[in-house]
DNA sequence: TTTATTTATCGAAGTTCTTAAATAAATCTA
DNA sequence: TAGATTTATTTAAGAACTTCGATAAATAAA
């Protein structure tokens, strides 16, 4: 993973609502749909969506459609790739 | 490492000059003068003297004075800490 | 087909971040 | 002590980010 990519994926952890949908993600196990986000978080539907699509932008989660609903997943090959970047930093 | 402190380290890796700045630190084997950042990083002084606040503000680095110098260090027990944050965001 | 539900987009307001010029503070050197 | 060097602080401008209301788009349900 070059700098430009964890930085991105850094910026999008920068966030108490991201890491908290991240929690939630997990905590679904496997995957969440957008709607039950809105119960979870104290914030409006459009910043919950703008928040989903920096996490989308950042690939850390990945999405797929099911009907008009979306389903949010955890992409741990890329938090795998980012932690050996953290580790690249270590002396 | 809770929520918070993740979320502080986040943002002092969220930008591509700090990036740089722990790369070079690393770099030096241990330890690093300001001054020598001075040379490598296309920003003011001031500037790099921000960045520099905002990682030791993070915990990310440490540092000592020496005379008028001050060296700079990682703390790489924070970033292990670090990481098994990001760990347990993991499935 | 009409209505309801879910998600996305646009635009604007307020906040935070990045940067640098000016300048101060601390310490070294001559 | 006087001047040079290194680092920190203040202030301000511009950029980026967060948030939400309004609204659009897509699909499900009645």
């Amino acid at each position: 993973m070059d700098a430009k990519k964890a930085e991105k994926i850094s910026k999008a952890l920068a966030d108490p609502n991201r890491l908290t949908i991240l929690k939630e993600i997990k905590k679904s196990k496997q995957c969440l749909y957008c709607v039950d986000l809105n119960k979870t978080i104290d914030l409006a539907q459009p910043s919950i969506a703008h928040h989903l699509k920096l996490l989308l932008e950042s690939e850390l989660v990945t999405s797929d459609k099911e009907g008009r609903n979306v389903r949010y997943y955890l992409n741990n090959k890329l938090m795998d790739e980012y932690i050996r970047f953290i580790e690249g930093l270590k002396i």
